[in-house]
DNA sequence: TTTGAAATTGTTATCGATAACATTTTCATT
DNA sequence: AATGAAAATGTTATCGATAACAATTTCAAA
């Protein structure tokens, strides 16, 4: 492996200082263009880049901005992850992974990390989780002193850091209402885990709007799942089969699309036929969404926005006097065939 | 925001010299018991981490790997960075991810970048464009002299590096075997894009297969598509209204999942009833794969596995002299429900 | 106590780029 | 030609960590 020339391979070559070098490279006005033109001839000549890490020495500052997420494979996040990447690009800035995976905590390693590299800033994305809520705070702020903070929170979260959360009254009102202007009376929320204190209250937000619409918030309609397919298969089956088929709910709403997914196959499996026998609203959006049959009511979040704030605000705190704040970001409810909307379909 | 405490702080404070404090730091052996717990003590109390900068500086390289990559919300991309990064990690190694978008080709400014941060690999996954073929050989040339760089490439592209290669054998005789088991003679292959002399040759490859079994190839079955749900709806709505339906194909392969997503939704809307009317195979085994309806057989490249392969080389790469070889990867067909095996359906 | 090898610890150049400051050159003006 | 301000260029300390090498301390054996 080659090793590239510096700053003074290319200063001797040329016959000037390595000051003379940083100068032609930088584009200051103060060279005599012939000297310009020779240095330059060099530098193509060799293909002279400066090296990062030496210009991060001197900056103090490593022009990355890290993303600290559960699973970048999972579409939700990928598409925060891309989101953040080229609002990052605009300001020149690279971004760095860090996955949490399913516990999504915090890991002492992963802030040493982000100290030892000096990131410019980091940007949490999905709940983050500790064992303790002690720890997560102490993390927070451990990292707070030296570089700027931003989550993507669910709603309920207030961390001393820049927020960018979801409007939780939109989050849960657009699809009951939805939902109710169908007719629909009995619905469910499956996913999610609603019953730590971790992690999103979207369940709870949830089940505020039903009692706000004088809608029945049965305990049996909220079932405790996780985040995947698998999951809402099961979480499905179990409030169904727990029930007298009398009170069955007729609309499910699904922590996610996945969630949703999962939902679908398996009210299809014991042979119901959608939307006629059960309305379903997803969230996220996906793209698949348009692709389930029937194509999937979803909400929409906007986690490409949000991030795209998350990573600008973390760019200009940079600069100014620590920061914490929030910003709150409507939801929109995407309507496609998965509740009958289409078909003129109501349910009395 | 605070500056982060350096080795001169914390070799001042502890009443000791900064080699001491390395030594400690790096647990090296010749250190006085006593002198180590004193060191070990302000470490702790300030949060030492010896910067990242500085090491590299020294180091002569960045303990991060670069992905070059067209999108990281596709989830074929976000697979492959996600098994990347986690056998980056077993190296303590850092990931660094670069976007080319869906033109795909190596930006000047990608390449000088990843010069500019000593990066020790390059991965690139996806074909890999230039609007000229020499220019993308000069870009891999230029790279190659100062890191490792590999490729998960599509069979066809042979190029001076770590070549990580899913079978073209596999990938096509695989599906057209399981649909010529079925009772299949007219299958069609739709996606990607076969003309572009610098992209998959997997329509290509499928085409000889189809000879080889003495199947018929005629062109109107090979339709140039894109990668994503639209080009598929397009493509197969193109091919059909092109032929008499007694010409029509009884199956179709596809360039991947997403396409296969649009050509099912298409066919549903044109009242074609799946499998019975025309049986489908994707490509990824994307996890809707199970959820679509009929779920969809695909074609497994394993990329977290040929990810794995490439990161793992890349690293050994970097002690050994330079190498340029290729890995070839067999394909994996998972059957589900899209070609009617499940329903021991032949078609005849 | 002296000795010398082993165990500790310290000094300093280095990695590559930058910017403040110092020095030299240029050139219009007198 | 002499002058001095402006333009161009050079010198050097700095960023933080490291490792080769030098220097000092320790301590068992003589």
């Amino acid at each position: 492996m080659q090793s590239r020339p510096t700053i003074y391979d290319i200063a001797r070559e040329a016959g000037v200082s390595t000051a003379t070098v940083t100068r032609v490279v930088r584009k200051d006005p103060h060279v005599k263009e012939a000297t310009r033109l020779k240095v330059q001839q060099v530098i193509d000549a060799h293909g002279y880049m400066p090296s990062a890490s030496a210009q991060n020495l001197e900056g103090g500052c490593s022009c990355t901005i890290a993303v600290v997420l559960p699973v970048v494979s999972n579409l939700y996040f990928s598409r925060i992850f891309d989101a953040a990447y080229w609002e990052a690009e605009k300001s020149g800035c690279g971004i760095r992974l860090f996955q949490t995976m399913e516990n999504r905590a915090i890991s002492p390693e992963i802030v040493n990390e982000l100290i030892r590299c000096r990131m410019d800033g980091v940007l949490f994305a999905g709940s983050i989780w500790s064992s303790d809520r002690d720890d997560l705070n102490a993390a927070l702020e451990k990292l707070g002193k030296y570089m700027p903070v931003a989550t993507i929170c669910p709603p309920d979260v207030s961390l001393e850091c820049i927020c960018i959360q979801s409007d939780l009254v939109s989050c849960s009102r657009l699809p009951v209402r939805h939902l109710h202007t169908l007719g629909h009376r009995r619905i469910a929320f499956l996913g999610g885990s609603m019953h730590s204190r971790d992690t999103s209250r979207r369940g709870a937000g949830f089940l505020d709007q039903l009692r706000q619409m004088g809608l029945p918030d049965d305990p049996a309609y909220h079932v405790d799942a996780g985040y995947d397919m698998e999951s809402g298969e099961r979480a499905v089956l179990r409030m169904l089969s727990g029930l007298d088929s009398s009170r069955w709910p007729s609309a499910i709403v699904t922590f996610n699309d996945l969630v949703a997914l999962g939902v679908m196959k398996q009210l299809k499996k014991m042979g119901l036929s959608l939307p006629q026998d059960m309305a379903i609203i997803g969230c996220d959006n996906q793209f698949f969404c348009a692709y389930t049959d029937p194509a999937l009511t979803s909400v929409d979040l906007h986690p490409e926005e949000m991030a795209q704030s998350a990573v600008r605000e973390l760019l200009l705190a940079r600069e100014s006097s620590s920061r914490s704040f929030a910003i709150v970001r409507d939801a929109t409810l995407v309507i496609r065939e998965s509740c009958g909307a289409h078909l003129g379909y109501r349910r009395l």
